[in-house]
DNA sequence: TAATTCCTGACTAATTTAGTCAGGAATTCA
DNA sequence: TGAATTCCTGACTAAATTAGTCAGGAATTA
């Protein structure tokens, strides 16, 4: 298993999407300059996670990124899985064959462990924390230091 | 946060330990052949397991490595932390400060699921997987394949 | 004293993460 | 039409981490 930054950027990326869904498509260029991730960087990410279904691309002028389904049916389970590959901590894959065909020492630990885990993750979805005042609270703060959607009529509503 | 083959490594040598507590010692060497861990990789991390007060080593022939305390009272989440350095996930190490100074989007998120987590694997302790039939049923057909403690007299009772 | 085992530190190889760069494709709008 | 914008792709590089190697010393037992 992993959870590293990578993680991390992915699901940040995605809470700012979702956060601005009412105003439309986001830019890789704003989420990079906002939160802090290189450009190139998110690239990458958003190539994994627009094969994993979770975004729509929008090219063009007022282009971006925006939600393929509705932010309370993506959970942080499916955003860190399209980015990290998979949250099981198993040797084997679950499989049961990590010692020479038979289950190791700790194989029932860490499937109980990730079963846990997932259970977890996939139970937070996204509008869960877009709705919380104190994030959303704190998004408009950043929109207005760097001067974000000042060209979109709905930005004003 | 990170919970790599490391852990798992870390963990497993650490049950092998514990499962054979009434033996004596337990040698690197018959850990690194049992478990299919490099030896030399094993020694790294019980320098940090060491460090961690969790094993203590017992020098020349017929030593080994043994646990500093009794299996109830170290958890999962000690050996992690000994040798992964932490299980915490937010960017700030809980100190709310990862994005210019305040809470980052994604903060509290990483803060809860960090508390679950490790709430979770400090709750496991060595002594409750060690005292499951099928655990010691598995390190008895393991010791057989591999010969280990024939030379001992408190292998046989 | 010889064998065994821990113990230390420096080194290397492979993998992953993070980021760079260059350029092409689709779209919008003047 | 054409210029600007944005996604999109792939190849490349740098840094960090994981995993493992190697050589040798220190403590202990027999």
């Amino acid at each position: 298993m992993r959870l590293s930054t990578k993680g991390r950027y992915a699901v940040t990326a995605m809470m700012d999407i979702a956060l601005h869904e009412g105003i439309g498509p986001v830019t890789l260029a704003d989420i990079s300059q906002c939160q802090g991730i290189s450009l190139s960087y998110l690239e990458q990410l958003f190539a994994k996670l627009r094969k994993g279904g979770l975004v729509e691309g929008v090219r063009g002028p007022g282009g971006g990124y925006r939600l393929a389904r509705p932010a309370d049916q993506i959970s942080v389970a499916d955003i860190i899985e399209s980015v990290d590959e998979k949250l099981d901590m198993t040797k084997c894959g679950g499989r049961g064959n990590c010692s020479q065909g038979e289950k190791c020492l700790t194989h029932q630990l860490w499937f109980e462990l990730s079963c846990n885990l997932y259970r977890f993750l996939s139970d937070i979805k996204l509008d869960q924390y877009v709705n919380r005042p104190d994030i959303s609270e704190l998004v408009k703060k950043q929109d207005i230091q760097y001067g974000r959607f000042i060209n979109r009529p709905q930005a004003i509503a």
